[in-house]
DNA sequence: AACCAGGACACAA
DNA sequence: TTGTGTCATGGT
């Protein structure tokens, strides 16, 4: 009906799974419509929908370049080089059954980082909803087709450092307000800088994320898998943890040292596209 | 109505 | 290094 408002674009790709991309808890600004999924992109808002052989884009303002887009959603991946790189055992095989097509995001790091900060002790749900309020108060007003509900990009790391922690807490955040606030300060101020992580180490990188107040290991190695690209980062987190005590440690329970010397051997140089898989997989099928 | 959520942190042993 | 209590808030 609103065909004439939008500018499409199409990427022609085999393998993508998006419903699956976009809820299995990687990203959280993405709600599904009866036209497709529509989210923010840089200031930008986007609509994907899935067809036989591809991903077709539609925005509102057209598009010169769309290598961004590309990256972002990582069409030009190859999905099978990464699967076959899996451990053949019978959970990772299972898990990819279920999931087939599910892709890893290159997300914006500021976004990427915050969300996981506020995602600490919440359920997805919950962050969702924490995403959206910051957004609707502190973000900036994206154009959207004629008609369409307004939509607000993601605050930049600036405008948060400017709340009061009494404004984020008004966003449900809790507790993590201050973490918030005092690493947008870092970043605004100058003390840390994201855009040269991933011309860094995989440890390097951690190091300077766990610097950051609000960020420990599970934060730092989703910001890390999501964000900068680190294939093999590992977010353990307490999903992760009883699917992997029950499907390799025969349900007993493992220390985190145990657990992460494991994975690091066992799921190989995309063992955090593994973890994405097998945590997926266990929040949606959940059989076993 | 309890229980727990894609944890981090300070502190103890 | 590993274990415990605490921190808000609301979904299931």
């Amino acid at each position: 009906m609103n065909e004439e408002q939008t500018h499409r674009i199409f990427f022609p790709v085999k393998n993508y799974n998006l419903n699956a991309t976009l809820t299995s808890g990687q990203v959280f600004g993405w709600h599904q419509q009866l036209e497709g999924w529509e989210g923010v992109i840089d200031s930008k808002w986007i609509r994907l929908q899935l067809t036989a052989d591809g991903l077709q884009v539609e925005t509102v303002t057209p598009m010169h370049e769309v290598k961004w887009l590309a990256h972002y959603l990582q069409v030009e991946l190859d999905l099978e080089a990464v699967l076959s790189t899996f451990p053949p055992d019978e959970p990772m095989q299972a898990a990819v059954k279920a999931c087939y097509g599910l892709r890893i995001l290159r997300q914006n790091p500021w976004e990427c980082l915050a969300s996981f900060i506020l995602s600490s002790s919440k359920q997805i749900v919950q962050i969702q909803q924490i995403v959206k309020l910051l957004s609707h108060r502190f973000g900036q007003p994206v154009a959207v087709p004629r008609g369409h509900e307004a939509r607000y990009s993601f605050p930049s790391a600036d405008r948060i450092a400017r709340c009061s922690e009494k404004e984020l807490r008004a966003c449900k955040m809790g507790f993590r307000a201050p973490y918030l606030k005092a690493t947008a300060q870092q970043l605004t101020d100058g003390t840390v800088n994201l855009s040269q992580l991933d011309r860094m180490g995989l440890e390097a990188a951690r190091s300077v994320l766990l610097d950051l107040p609000g960020v420990g290991h599970k934060i730092a190695d989703c910001v890390l898998l999501f964000a900068f690209g680190f294939s093999n980062a590992f977010p353990i987190d307490v999903w992760i943890r009883q699917a992997l005590e029950e499907l390799y440690f025969d349900g007993r329970t493992v220390t985190q040292g145990q657990l992460q010397e494991y994975t690091v051997n066992h799921f190989g140089p995309y063992a955090g596209y593994a973890q994405q898989y097998l945590f997926h997989y266990r929040r949606t099928i959940k059989h076993l």
